[in-house]
RNA sequence: AGGCACGUAGCUCAGUGGAAGAGCACCGCCUUGACACGGCGGUGGUCGCCGGUUCAAUCCCGGCCGUGCCUACCA
């Protein structure tokens, strides 16, 4: 356009065309489009807005993580999601966060003051935690710029931190009350300890590794009496130090008249009772007998509470051996397995060992081999939550996508032990109780205690422990709406819609939330809970540092642009299955982009403004109604989260129909002078771009902002974002015109394709090219039938049909029921044709005797739906009539 | 050990109780006025194996084999 204007008073008949480039650039409308979306307040929800309500909260990334190609496979079928709410009508709110990461930030910040010969106690609680929150405050930015790029819509107006005033109200809040009902308690326990990272751990924090190679190392107790001795047998020989039982079978006749005498502990002045235990001890395995060490292993501790038991633990909290081990004191506990080996080796009680490939408990944080612990901790009563987090899902107040995930979600649940909550780190939320030092007793409340609930006495000290990251986490789809408050958000937006996320967390997270949910909001937190896959490489290796094989999303999304980036692994996601990232895949959206853009610069060459309404011909029709039935497909897919479904429609339709066919079938009206049909395919051309704009853009955001933007009339629409998303009726006009206009009449369009394929193939088999033209006649009503289609067949084709007998040189094809003669005359080659009309014939007869041996068959005929036996006798009836001409057409031939 | 998935074209995956589909790869031909990041045509599969139900099974059921994951692990 020429701004100002040339004077002249004389307005432009017609815009300048503006001129599209030739390749539709993502990352750069993706620079021009989303700060305009940030700006303009699309993102951000309003509860007093009309509109049924439709939230997501997202899964908050580590705060000061970075965009992994996980975050960018959940985030963008949120998005996806909440794009097509929101076009839909939806009240739509995405609420982003992050989450502070207990461990594994303090973890981080620990290691960079360390690389500065920084320890962690020496600078003490206040100063540490000061750079924690540096940290955060430095790279906390990452992950959410990371997120922009990706172009997703969430509020980030209500962009939430676990850590910040309100969520930490929250936090509290939830364990005042708990504590108050007699959900959360302290109490010594068998916990699980990490003795690198000096904390406990929840059961879930323990991950095991498997294929381990050891050795199950035996040896002997003496009896105290001097009878004899009992055998043992274990993986891990240091523990014995901490010995107070020797359990065997009661039925074992080897040992039961043993049951209660004692052995003599070799290193330490202790005689060891003999127990039975018919739970702990498999007669069958090993001696019969097992050493029992109730400080230190999960079974032998119920066995010790089974046998009041003493518990003696043997090691320091950094794994050493402690006091109660005698000489051993001050080991390491590797150091004291093997000194205690050797030790009773030189005593003669050795008396065994065998390799074992066993699995060892680790450290999902620090990796250290975890070590089962006697220790004060807080804990969370878990059965009475639990039972109504089974029941709502049991009952359907909440749908698993894929359903069988609700198994893994029941199995833990129907089992689960207490929660241990208390992590004896500084970067969380501190546990809000004060210990007495005057009377012991514990002050839990809502605002910091002065004095003592019981004794009156100012001697208090907070708690050192702060709670399990997954505490704050629990709380996270009410406590970011304004819980405890009873805000509008939360009255508006709870439940949420749906949760995505990925199987690993179903127990950590997905289960947590809900008996929270149920707990303090009576309601679950979500209807749906769609569980995604993992990314993987394109070999479905998992990506790993080691293997070298991970994908930076950030720079894939520099490299192919974010609208490639999300279609790719937005089509691979369907149910239960995981995403094998590849370029392959890249590329092959990335040329959809692109024949999308050339279609879309076509509509551009013929439409310069807004078309009026017109009356859609023939094509038109058979186009809008594809279309029609591609939004349906697309909703449908999109309603059931098969987001790869819906990939796969918008690319049929796009390519298959749009491209392939219509694009072509149009050119005769849009390059011609009929007025009416041109008029016709301007319409239905920029209608269609009108719709699949639209259905492009929860997929590919900027792409079809890009189109939308562009189409010819369509400036003052604004945004696609608040466009609405296509509906099948909107096409309604099309599928009435086209009822009227064919009548019952047979289905022209497909015959058009069917006769334009059978001509361009027997070009490519007889190597015609495609300049020379060929006649086809054909005495019968397909003349009629193609009548309306003779630009089309010679575009197409380069064929024309007329009307006429056959030509002395003809190649024979059957089109819909009908003979139709190729004129070849002068270009037949009677070898090559036998061939082809002999490969048919072939093919018409295997095709025959199969539908003959069904309708032959009797139970098939009594039994089969009329509607597919009279569909079966049909195609029969076609089939010989076709084997009939072409075994004409073969006699015939010269 | 138990549980849950999965096994369809060379690769990655859709699919349905009524004669097997896509993308990529491969083989021909084609620069035609949206597009060579393209067009047209084509090759390619006893739908893991064995039984059962059914008129009809790749699909439903049972068993087996293989792969992956989860949970619990025996001292």
């Amino acid at each position: 356009m020429y701004p100002g204007g040339e004077g002249g008073g004389a307005a432009l008949a017609a815009p300048m065309p503006t001129e599209l480039p030739q390749y539709y650039d993502s990352n750069a409308a993706a620079a021009r489009y989303y700060p305009e979306w940030e700006a303009s307040g699309v993102f951000s929800a309003d509860p007093s807005a009309p509109g049924e309500a439709y939230c997501i909260v997202i899964p908050p990334p580590n705060v000061t993580g970075n965009l992994h190609m996980g975050h960018a496979l959940n985030n963008t079928l949120q998005d996806v999601l909440i794009r097509y709410k929101r076009m839909d009508g939806y009240n739509v709110l995405w609420l982003p966060g992050t989450d502070h990461a207990g461990i594994a930030t303090q973890w981080v910040v620990e290691r960079q003051l360390r690389a500065q010969g920084i320890e962690r106690k020496e600078l003490g609680r206040e100063k540490f935690l000061g750079c924690v929150w540096e940290w955060k405050e430095s790279s906390g930015g990452n992950i959410v710029r990371q997120l922009r790029r990706l172009g997703v819509s969430c509020d980030w107006s209500r962009e939430r931190f676990t850590m910040d005033e309100g969520l930490s109200r929250a936090v509290r809040e939830n364990f005042v009350r708990l504590y108050e009902e007699g959900l959360i308690y302290r109490a010594t326990r068998l916990i699980n300890w990490d003795p690198v990272g000096l904390t406990a751990l929840s059961d879930l924090e323990v991950e095991t590794e498997e294929g381990v190679n050891g050795e199950i190392w035996s040896f002997a107790y003496p009896l105290s009496d001097g009878s004899g001795e009992i055998v043992v047998a274990t993986t891990r020989p240091e523990t014995m130090l901490g010995d107070t039982a020797v359990a065997v079978h009661p039925d074992d006749p080897r040992y039961k008249h043993l049951i209660g005498q004692t052995v003599r502990h070799p290193f330490v002045d202790r005689a060891i009772p003999i127990v039975g235990d018919s739970i702990l001890v498999d007669m069958a395995f090993g001696s019969g007998a097992v050493k029992v060490t109730p400080a230190h292993d999960f079974n032998d501790h119920e066995v010790g509470i089974r046998h009041s038991l003493p518990m003696i633990s043997i090691f320091t909290p950094d794994g050493k051996v402690n006091e109660n081990g005698g000489s051993y004191a001050g080991l390491d506990r590797f150091e004291a397995r093997k000194r205690v080996k050797a030790d009773l080796e030189a005593l003669g009680l050795f008396r065994g060992r065998k390799d074992h490939v066993m699995t060892l408990p680790k450290s999902q944080r620090s990796g250290a081999i975890v070590e089962p612990m006697i220790s004060t901790q807080w804990f969370m009563k878990m059965k009475p939550l639990a039972t109504p987090a089974v029941g709502a899902v049991e009952h359907g107040f909440t749908t698993f996508w894929p359903d069988q995930w609700k198994n893994t979600y029941f199995a833990w649940l129907k089992d689960v032990k207490d929660w241990c909550i208390s992590r004896q780190l500084w970067w969380g939320h501190r546990i809000p109780a004060w210990h007495c030092g005057t009377c012991q007793h514990v002050t839990v409340g809502r605002v910091d205690p002065t004095a003592c609930e019981k004794c009156g006495s100012a001697d208090l000290r907070q708690d050192e422990d702060v709670l399990d990251t997954w505490f704050s986490s629990a709380l996270w789809p009410f406590s970011t709406l304004g819980w405890p408050e009873k805000t509008p958000d939360l009255a508006k937006y709870y439940p949420t819609a749906v949760l995505l996320t990925g199987f690993d967390i179903i127990f950590f997270w997905v289960a947590r939330m809900m008996f929270m949910g149920l707990h303090h909001m009576g309601h679950v937190p979500f209807k749906d809970v769609y569980i995604h896959g993992l990314v993987r490489d394109e070999h479905g290796d998992k990506m790993s540092k080691t293997k070298g094989n991970v994908v930076d999303p950030v720079e894939a999304i520099d490299r192919v642009g974010v609208d490639a980036f999300r279609m790719t692994l937005t089509g691979m996601a369907g149910l239960g299955r995981d995403i094998l990232w590849s370029e392959k895949q890249v590329e092959a959206w990335s040329k959809f982009q692109n024949k999308v853009w050339n279609a879309y610069r076509f509509l551009h060459m013929h439409v310069r403004e807004r078309p009026a309404t017109a009356s859609p011909g023939p094509y038109d029709r058979w186009i809008l109604l594809c279309l029609d039935r591609c939004v349906g497909e697309v909703r449908a897919a999109l309603d059931g989260y098969r987001f790869d479904l819906a990939a796969s429609a918008i690319y049929q339709f796009t390519w298959y129909e749009l491209c392939d066919w219509y694009l072509e079938f149009s050119k005769p009206a849009l390059y011609g002078e009929d007025g009416a049909a041109k008029a016709g395919a301007q319409f239905t051309l920029w209608t269609v771009f009108h719709a699949l704009s639209r259905l492009i853009h929860p997929f590919m955001p900027f792409f079809g902002e890009e189109l939308w933007r562009n189409l010819p009339g369509n400036a003052e629409a604004g945004s696609v974002m608040v466009a609405n998303f296509p509906k099948r009726a909107e096409f309604d006009h099309a599928r009435a015109a086209d009822g009227v206009a064919r009548q019952g009449a047979p289905d022209a369009i497909a015959a058009l394709q069917e006769a334009i394929s059978a001509v361009r193939r027997l070009r490519a088999d007889k190597g015609l090219a495609a300049k020379i033209p060929l006649t086809a006649t054909n005495a019968g009503a397909l003349t009629t039938l193609f009548a309306g289609h003779s630009a089309a067949l010679r575009d197409l084709a380069n064929v024309t049909i007329a009307p006429g007998a056959r030509p002395d040189q003809a190649a024979v094809l059957v089109i819909a029921g009908e003979e139709v003669y190729v004129d070849l005359s002068g270009v037949l080659d009677s070898g090559k044709e036998r061939e082809r009309l002999t490969r048919e014939i072939e093919k018409l007869d295997k095709s025959i005797a199969f539908l003959e041996a069904r309708l032959g068959n009797e139970a098939f005929v009594s039994k089969a739906p009329p509607q597919l036996l009279a569909k079966t006798r049909g195609e029969l009836a076609g089939e010989v009539d076709k084997r009939a001409s072409l075994t004409a057409a073969l006699a015939a031939l010269p």
